[in-house]
DNA sequence: TATTGTTATACTCTATAACTATA
DNA sequence: TATAGTTATAGAGTATAACAATA
């Protein structure tokens, strides 16, 4: 049986939910994260951040003098494609690279105040359109879903 | 503070999961989802599937003479982007692109005896490698996370 | 020898726009 | 006018390998 007869005669026999794949965690986790990815771009805009700079920000904010591999590490990515991350930031006057006294390979990685500015207004704008997105949960399921989620990274660490 | 600083002084005070991005849910699912990618790289080797590849299978396994518009709604990406998976599909002799009688536009595609096989070895790889990278979660919090992941999905229905 | 930051490179995924043939 | 499939193209995002400077 096709779906297109399937859904001539009785639209719930077809209904999305119904096969293989929804009881696959992976795509399951990549439908919802393609939605909550879109929501971020429409959220940030054109002239935003866009989600792995806005994470690097953060962690930057969060952790001052921190060094890209440290950085890298924490957000699960390889060092050379933070390069392009940090130098964005930089041209945009959010972040410097500063010489570190005791090892001269490393560059400690500092928000400037415009930077610290901007992640804070950003933040707040991500929090508010995630909770707007989400509104048709309640608060409970979001931490159940956060806790869950967490869940998984305890996998590779 | 550093966090080289806070690491020195108290371990847990450097925690990756006291900072601003672990409260965001799209954060979470990025990180989860990558996760459960890369054992998904790993469960179908260098010659096997790309997710979206298996994902494509195993929508025309499950409803035959199903069209590539129809397949591209249901798998949430653009048209455009189904013609070089169905041509991989294609080529390797797992599915077939049919001409349908009432409307010379379309192609209905069906997959082929070996394309029903090699897709339901697939799946049962895949089912039993996400079961066990999983193993450490209990079948009833692996529910539930399905379950606040499609929910997410009520979103852009 | 090992590590930090960096460059070059290539590959995957995906979207957009335009085209064709059909309806 | 609208739709199905297709092509060309471009832009993210990411990984790998190699390199120079430094430890």
């Amino acid at each position: 049986m096709t779906i297109r007869q399937k859904l001539s005669m009785d639209p719930q026999a077809a209904d999305v939910r119904t096969n293989d794949l929804e009881d696959l965690v992976g795509y399951n986790l990549k439908r919802a994260y393609v939605i909550l990815s879109a929501d971020f771009k429409r959220t940030l805009g054109e002239d935003g951040f866009a989600p792995r700079v806005f994470s690097a920000l953060s962690l930057i904010v969060q952790y001052p003098d921190i060094t890209q591999s440290e950085l890298a590490r924490m957000l699960g990515i390889e060092r050379s494609g933070l390069v392009a991350i940090v130098d964005q930031l930089e041209q945009r006057g959010f972040v410097q690279r500063n010489a570190v006294p005791g090892d001269r390979r490393v560059q400690a990685l500092m928000a400037t105040g415009d930077g610290c500015a901007a992640y804070e207004q950003a933040r707040a704008s991500v929090e508010a359109h995630e909770e707007k997105l989400l509104s048709h949960m309640t608060p409970r399921d979001v931490e159940t879903l956060l806790g869950l989620l967490r869940k998984i990274r305890e996998i590779e660490e």
